[in-house]
DNA sequence: CGATATTAGTTGAAAATGTAACTATCAAGC
DNA sequence: GCTTGATAGTTACATTTTCAACTAATATCG
């Protein structure tokens, strides 16, 4: 049982993740200004229309302190409103702008094409499989 | 064709990868004090013993910035020497002290441990399929 | 040899991230 | 109503990362 690094699944799932980011990163980044989570918040916003920044920690697995900084770049950008809650002034509705929507719909036709790009190079059996095996360790936790 | 992020490739796999190193990340960081850099290099010299700096950039695909302060980091822990070719004295000789030996024998003997409990859940059959895809995307330079 | 270009690696400043402490609001129990 | 405790979100500070400029050594080509 040697230990073989390329082989090794965290950082293989690392080197993959970096690999197939890096080209996107790029659009978003010079072509909207956007960090990897302002992106990240941006595009929750724009699939599920409306959330409180809790909720997309959550969904995100993201801390709270990276959707808050998030979330007011968004803002200064015009590309998110932000409508604080009159039952509960806690929290705030979030919800993409209609020039957040533009950008959102414009990068996520983008990431689209991308990612069936990405898939293109794989067979469709390969595609279920490894699409349901990244599913089932995105949620995995071990050794506690 | 409506997008679906929780499908889009780069943003699956980045939460696959983050969701998988989280557990053994804190072993390497609370046990022997390393960064992620620290270990990524302190892995390939237990694996190819000796290497010079810019050939872990290579291998790795790590910016020298980062591979440089890891370095000096490391070797600060005495976990690894330097040595300075005479022949060319631009680069140095990286490997492993005896001490550095047995962080890394210990850290890949649970690496390999953590990789086959994480890889358990899959049929062999999901889990050759599963590691194919991933070579291949970690070569895979798309968009131009 | 001497000028210019490359390559290995380092360093400093700016940007981004992580951690913990913080404010503000609401909930629960008495 | 008042205390205690939880939750939403922000801010401050320390640590990391990124980017660009830098030193030092070698290679190339006239």
């Amino acid at each position: 049982m040697q230990f073989d690094i390329e082989d090794f699944l965290p950082y293989l799932l690392n080197r993959a993740a970096e690999s197939s980011s890096a080209s996107f990163q790029k659009i978003y980044k010079t072509k909207y200004g956007m960090l990897r989570t302002e992106w990240r918040v941006l595009f929750h916003l724009g699939y599920y229309n409306e959330m409180t920044a809790s909720m997309i920690c959550q969904m995100a697995d993201l801390h709270k302190t990276k959707v808050s900084r998030a979330v007011s770049a968004l803002e200064e950008k015009r590309y998110i409103h932000r409508l604080w809650h009159d039952d509960d002034r806690r929290f705030a509705s979030l919800s993409l702008s209609a020039q957040g929507r533009a950008v959102y719909d414009d990068l996520s036709a983008l990431a689209a094409q991308f990612h069936n790009d990405l898939m293109g190079d794989f067979t469709k059996e390969e595609q279920v499989i490894f699409m349901d095996c990244l599913h089932r360790l995105r949620g995995k936790k071990t050794l506690s």
